[in-house]
DNA sequence: CATGTGACAAAAC
DNA sequence: TGTTTTGCCACAT
């Protein structure tokens, strides 16, 4: 139920439930919403969050832990600031211990929505 | 209305 | 084991 609902909508509530210091990847949250395989999708919902200035786009890089949308946001390094403003370590636009700070959807949120 | 693109990820070879 | 290809679905042109 409720299979067909904006997709988009769905990526938006996720990423704002990212905690602070906190890093997901775009296929966590795919998986999240049952895509499973449409990561691309989550990063496009991504790219139309320029309209949601309260979603933390910032916290969301791909699976190695990668920046890999520094490049759409104001500045170059702008992603990268507000990590390691956050507390987040980030080394050559890559998140460090990206797997401890992982945030799961799935996990965390284990089915709550 | 049809085609292409895209902030990824995983399966296939 | 690394590289290549497909999948995914919405939005832009």
């Amino acid at each position: 139920m409720a299979a067909d609902q904006h997709f988009f909508e769905r990526v938006y509530e996720v990423a704002k439930k990212i905690p602070y210091g906190r890093v997901t990847s775009y296929g966590a949250i795919a998986r999240y919403l049952g895509a499973g395989r449409s990561a691309r999708m989550v990063g496009y919902a991504m790219n139309a969050s320029h309209s949601m200035p309260e979603i933390p786009a910032h916290r969301v890089v791909n699976r190695k832990g990668l920046l890999s949308g520094r490049h759409h946001f104001a500045g170059t390094n702008l992603m990268q600031q507000l990590l390691e403003s956050e507390g987040v370590e980030v080394q050559e636009h890559q998140v460090v211990h990206f797997e401890s700070l992982f945030w799961d959807p799935l996990s965390e949120l284990q089915g709550d929505r």
